[in-house]
DNA sequence: CGGCTAACGTAACAATTGTCACTGTTTTTG
DNA sequence: CAAAAACAGTGACAATTGTTACGTTAGCCG
């Protein structure tokens, strides 16, 4: 166990890895498994020792995908909730067969005060998430729909390590903010210029 | 310049304070002067002590606007700088008559690492700019145009304390990624709506 | 195997947004 | 002041996306 979370946090001391490790809870979440829901008060952070969560974002009756969690990663939501008790306004949902590492808020919260490492590392989390998030405002803002289906089924592809994707249309709909009849649409245009095909209920890329 | 500074900067010692006055110039910025250009390399942390200045991006030939940074706030484009050498992939150009405190890249580094009160300050700042790009993303993925020019104009109102807004429809257009023509009949719109008002090269609000 | 259910296909239409072309008006500048 | 530049108004049309409504198919399970 200190091993896999030592993996995920490079540059600390072996004393501060063990005793986060000796802090730490491993749980496992299966695919579709909530690993937050919209609601809970944020007691801990959740790094992703190996797997992928994806976490989405409500707003009205619209939700959406702000971004995946993969391995060695942490979710940035919770880093909001380290110094203030809100409940979060997201959820995060495992999407493969996933081991998290489970850190006590109050206890990074102290890792975080008497650790420039531990903290370095936090900062360089939130820079990640900053940039892909808004890598997320570019797409949306700058490429249509057609655009940004392809990269999502090209990026999932890469993700599951399969060029065969298990994905319904109303999945695809929602993490592109848009309805299962658009998806559908496109998928057929998609299919006409070969760069997708729609094998009984998978996706077959290229 | 030490107050000023420190009004910005809550909660860090007199010594740290003290510090970061001796080493930080303060500018002042003229509207539409640039503060950072697309592709300078990032020297300095810039901290708005007065004013207001806009961020936006790149990607292809579409600009648009990514958020501002007003009195008392510091631009998170140059945290990502602070750890890393590479030119500046946005342009910051200011909004209004602004004041600056421009705190050396190389400093800024060193009381990260060595005082937690100023890494606390950094990665609040960070939290509130990804909460506000968050807010983008919602506003862009839930909202149609018309509702989020109104919410561009009503915020714009706020921060520049008047309901009489003096912005072209170009301006607003590429802050919100979109076209003129677009603003010009979408205001027409607002107008019969009795939202807002074309006074001559101006805007009223309400 | 047959039926049930969730997922997919699709046509038709509405709404929104993008784009082009051209006109008129205000502001700036030489 | 006159010319130039910047800004705004507008109609027409295309492209994209959203919505409704209903028919079809795949795959699971008794």
């Amino acid at each position: 166990m200190n091993n896999v979370i030592k993996a995920c946090l490079p540059g600390l001391s072996p004393e501060l890895l063990q005793e986060i490790s000796s802090h730490s809870a491993i749980r496992e979440f299966k695919p579709k498994e909530y690993v937050i829901h919209q609601g809970d008060m944020i007691r801990f952070l959740p790094i992703v020792i190996e797997g992928s969560v994806k976490v989405c974002c409500d707003e009205d009756t619209i939700q959406f995908l702000l971004y995946h969690v993969n391995s060695g990663e942490s979710c940035i939501f919770s880093y909001a909730h380290m110094f203030s008790d809100s409940p979060a306004e997201f959820y995060a949902m495992a999407e493969l067969e996933s081991r998290l590492a489970l850190l006590p808020i109050d206890k990074v919260r102290e890792w975080f005060h008497n650790h420039p490492p531990f903290s370095h590392m936090i900062l360089k989390g939130y820079q990640k998430h900053y940039e892909d998030l808004l890598h997320s405002v570019k797409q949306i803002t700058c490429y249509n729909l057609e655009e940004r289906l392809i990269k999502y089924l090209q990026d999932k592809a890469v993700l599951e390590k399969t060029q065969l994707l298990k994905v319904s249309h109303q999945e695809i709909a929602s993490d592109l903010g848009t309805s299962r009849e658009v998806i559908s649409r496109l998928m057929k245009k998609l299919e006409t210029n070969g760069q997708a095909t729609q094998v009984g209920r998978k996706i077959k890329i290229g």
